[in-house]
DNA sequence: GTCATTTATCATGC
DNA sequence: GCATGATAAATGAC
């Protein structure tokens, strides 16, 4: 019983907020100019969790959860695919 | 006006065939069931005592807790892991 | 053995 | 009510 108290205290989940709209712009931004294969290196992630103000772990949880979430239902990201592929483009560009 | 001719020519961004990187496992994967508090108090229990189980325990173990022999220790590997995730974040967080 | 993953599930935000 | 981040089983590379 107060093993599962410590635990509900050290369980991430029931502190978990949502990042801000930067660093999804980031993540977002590298995973759909990465969409053939979206696996950053370690030291990619580094630098994704520096930009974005997050830790590698919290990384490597967006890219997991955004891979399996983007196959399941590659339809429901198709906006969110377009809007992007058009940003890159137009920075690709310049 | 109206000069838009290769504007409409370039529609690429979607995915038509399946994605490269999640395809074709070859085998179906065995869906994930979450284990009961009886089976996970067991294991947490046993964890304490030592953190790498014997083959021989591990048998007594999972025949006690209707668990296969390798999710035994499957679940001690994960349960490893899980440690060294806790440890690493209260050390980051232990700096300020 | 570790460790990056995949997948389903959990807990929360809104 | 789902979207979202983190965790729990399960797989595979090494």
């Amino acid at each position: 019983a107060v093993m599962i108290l410590r635990s509900r205290f050290l369980d991430a989940r029931r502190k978990r907020r949502n990042f801000n709209k930067q660093a999804t712009e980031i993540l977002n931004e590298y995973f759909y100019s990465h969409l053939s294969n979206p696996y950053p290196s370690e030291e990619a992630k580094e630098e994704l969790a520096k930009k974005c103000g997050i830790t590698v772990s919290q990384v490597s949880n967006w890219f997991g959860n955004k891979r399996i979430r983007y196959k399941k239902n590659i339809g429901k990201f198709q906006e969110e695919a377009n809007i992007y592929a058009a940003k890159t483009a137009v920075t690709a560009t310049n | 006006m109206t000069v838009q001719a290769g504007v409409a020519s370039c529609l690429r961004p979607s995915l038509p065939d399946g994605l490269p990187w999640g395809a074709a496992p070859g085998r179906a994967r065995k869906k994930r069931k979450p284990y009961t508090k009886q089976q996970i108090a067991e294991l947490e229990n046993e964890f304490l005592l030592n953190e790498f189980i014997n083959r021989q325990k591990r048998k007594e173990l999972s025949n006690r807790l209707n668990l296969s022999d390798q999710q035994v220790k499957i679940w001690f590997q994960n349960r490893r892991m899980k440690k060294k995730r806790v440890v690493l974040r209260e050390q980051a967080l232990a700096l300020y």
